[in-house]
DNA sequence: TTTGTTTTTAAACAGTGTTCAATTATTTTT
DNA sequence: AAAAATAATTGAACACTGTTTAAAAACAAA
């Protein structure tokens, strides 16, 4: 019976090519301007029949948000190879800042727009635990610093909070160009020398 | 000729009248979700009417925008009789987080929403020197911080973005609901948590 | 070829921001 | 006080939006 495994396919890349029109356009114009008639006109379709592969336009959302965690993700897993866990903390903030400067319409997909939370919440498929592994990799990481002697008298789950939004703050205020206003001369440098500043701190405390 | 007058005042206090329901509404349910037909119902006119007071959407949100500042600013003048550098900073940072919790909507539209920065950019002085004053408050205090003796060896600029970056991180995470897949049980304390562990970060700096 | 199932569509519904000609209210001029 | 001028307000219309649904088309199985 390979037809009705042809048919599987074909369905499976009908879905894969709204994916990717809807991403394209999410990218291109944000998720609130473009509209379920745009992807269509894209793939040429009728709006009706994206319906078909996906419930309404938060599961779309829904599917790239997942994407992008799992690439984040990707990208941590070199850090296995870093023994010293205060390298491989500053090592993380590294890959973080890079993966979000480099994609920033996915990381304010991920992190920053007002995205239907209540439906990455409620989804029960284990799928978003990719944003909970990453963010553990984190907690265990800082876990290791203080266990080999560093960050004396703080507490880890507070400061992985800590870390987390340090970083996360330079690279949103970046993307949603809060900084131009005010940094206007040095846009572009502003969020390494932060995340440099951060690194000297981190390795202030250590000593 | 008083007649002017009033009539001027009367146009005034319907602006004021729009505003004030634009508000309830954006922070009851949002920017994106509140329509000029909601606003219109609040006031008891018409949709078309509010376009006489202004020219769009935008120009009502950018009206809150401003009050916004002015608010945070207003909160800060506390800190000119802290002559403590240190002491300033961190009030400062407990002032701002303050501020984000409890005005969480109007913190979205001020430093997290991506919609009006083009307008805030283009639109000629004044109004964003609110913003930009609150931010070199930070780094006049921050220069203070280090010709104190403190955060020796660090960079003014950056380090006042990070400390920014630091405080805007975390509240963001918090209202963007981002905290809440991964750090469920104890959402409500974690950023004031965070707040803690920054300044005990900050005093291990200063000895 | 006929039946049954899946995919696709067009139309419709209720909502959106915005514009505009027409109406109403008010002020100024005669 | 009546007429003219000006300003404020309206409701209908336009072109959109997300979503639902009955009907049509496409296709597989009998």
């Amino acid at each position: 019976m390979g037809i009705a495994e042809r048919k599987e396919r074909d369905k499976e890349e009908l879905r894969e090519r709204i994916l990717v029109a809807a991403k394209t356009l999410f990218l291109e114009k944000g998720v609130e301007k473009t509209s379920i008639r745009n992807i269509a006109d894209l793939i040429e379709y009728s709006p009706g029949s994206i319906y078909h592969y996906f419930k309404d336009k938060n599961e779309i959302f829904h599917a790239l948000h997942q994407g992008g965690f799992q690439q984040l993700m990707s990208r941590m897993e070199v850090l296995v190879a870093v023994s010293n866990p205060m390298e491989r903390l500053k090592r993380m903030g590294a890959i973080y800042v890079d993966f979000a400067l480099e994609n920033p319409d996915m990381y304010d997909l991920m992190f920053i727009k007002e995205a239907p939370m209540d439906h990455v919440f409620n989804s029960n498929d284990e799928q978003w635990k990719e944003g909970f592994g990453t963010f553990n990799f984190l907690r265990t990481t800082i876990q290791e610093c203080i266990q080999t002697g560093h960050f004396h008298g703080h507490e880890e789950e507070a400061l992985s909070f800590l870390v987390w939004s340090t970083v996360h703050g330079m690279v949103s205020l970046r993307i949603r160009r809060r900084c131009e206003v005010v940094l206007a001369q040095r846009q572009d440098t502003i969020v390494k020398d932060g995340l440099h500043e951060f690194f000297s701190i981190l390795d202030r405390l250590s000593s």
